[in-house]
DNA sequence: TACCAGGAGAAAA
DNA sequence: TTTTCTCATGGT
């Protein structure tokens, strides 16, 4: 990756935000299947009440690929209600635990296959989608693939990178094309982009808090494509 | 009371 | 192929 005027200009904001808030510390869960279970559970829900959900699952002893296999389909959906579509999440865990099942539940023998076809098998589970399959390969897996959501959409579009309904892939490729490879980065990146945008004042389009409200409408000032 | 939250799949157009 | 609908609880 050479040295653009977009990658400085992402990095600026990435130090920005890292001398802002600090590190995240993501993703907030103990183990690799607790970090996938998550991803399903937070889909269109906010964290607290997926933190409520995830409880219930330890207190139930239904935290591991074989329990939630094994626990009957209404009664899985009961543990995870207060995350909201719990009927349809209990369908996904189940298909989440599956697959994961079909690697014997070991997160280790995930780390050697290649990022592409490991994207493409979570993505033909059932109840995984791009974001989930990106969260699911950075914070549990450990690949270097940054996770594109609805909060980085928001922030890059008012900071004029990009249209906010442009695709998921270019809005990864804007990232993944302007800075290195690095697992901790992206981590950390999109932890901070999240944290960024909780803070922020949604009734005002351009209000990105003080520390990026000087980098707004970036392409119009530097006319610079991405 | 209404809106929104760390989406995705199915159905309809 | 693209758009719309459905899934649903809990906090503000």
């Amino acid at each position: 990756m050479g040295e653009t005027r977009l990658s400085r200009f992402l990095d600026e904001i990435y130090q920005r935000l890292l001398a802002a808030y600090g590190h995240q510390h993501w993703w907030p869960a103990n183990g690799s299947f607790e970090v996938m279970v998550g991803a399903i559970l937070t889909q269109s829900a906010a964290w607290s009440n997926v933190n409520k959900a995830i409880g219930n699952l330890k207190k139930a002893g239904a935290l591991s690929p074989q329990a939630i296999r094994s626990l009957p389909l209404a009664e899985l959906a009961l543990i995870i209600r207060p995350c909201g579509y719990f009927n349809a999440k209990a369908v996904k865990l189940k298909a989440l635990a599956d697959w994961f099942g079909s690697h014997g539940d070991n997160i280790e023998s995930l780390h050697d296959a290649d990022i592409e076809s490991l994207r493409r098998e979570l993505l033909a589970v059932h109840g995984v989608g791009q974001e989930t399959a990106d969260s699911i390969l950075l914070y549990a897996v450990g690949k270097p693939v940054f996770v594109i959501d609805a909060y980085t959409r928001r922030i890059i579009g008012r900071l004029g990178l990009l249209p906010e309904k442009e695709s998921y892939g270019v809005y990864q490729r804007l990232f993944t094309a302007n800075l290195e490879a690095d697992v901790h980065l992206y981590n950390e990146y999109h932890a901070l982009l999240v944290k960024l945008a909780k803070d922020a004042c949604r009734k005002k389009p351009l209000c990105l808090q003080c520390c990026l409200s000087d980098m707004c409408c970036y392409n119009k000032n530097n006319n610079i494509g991405v």
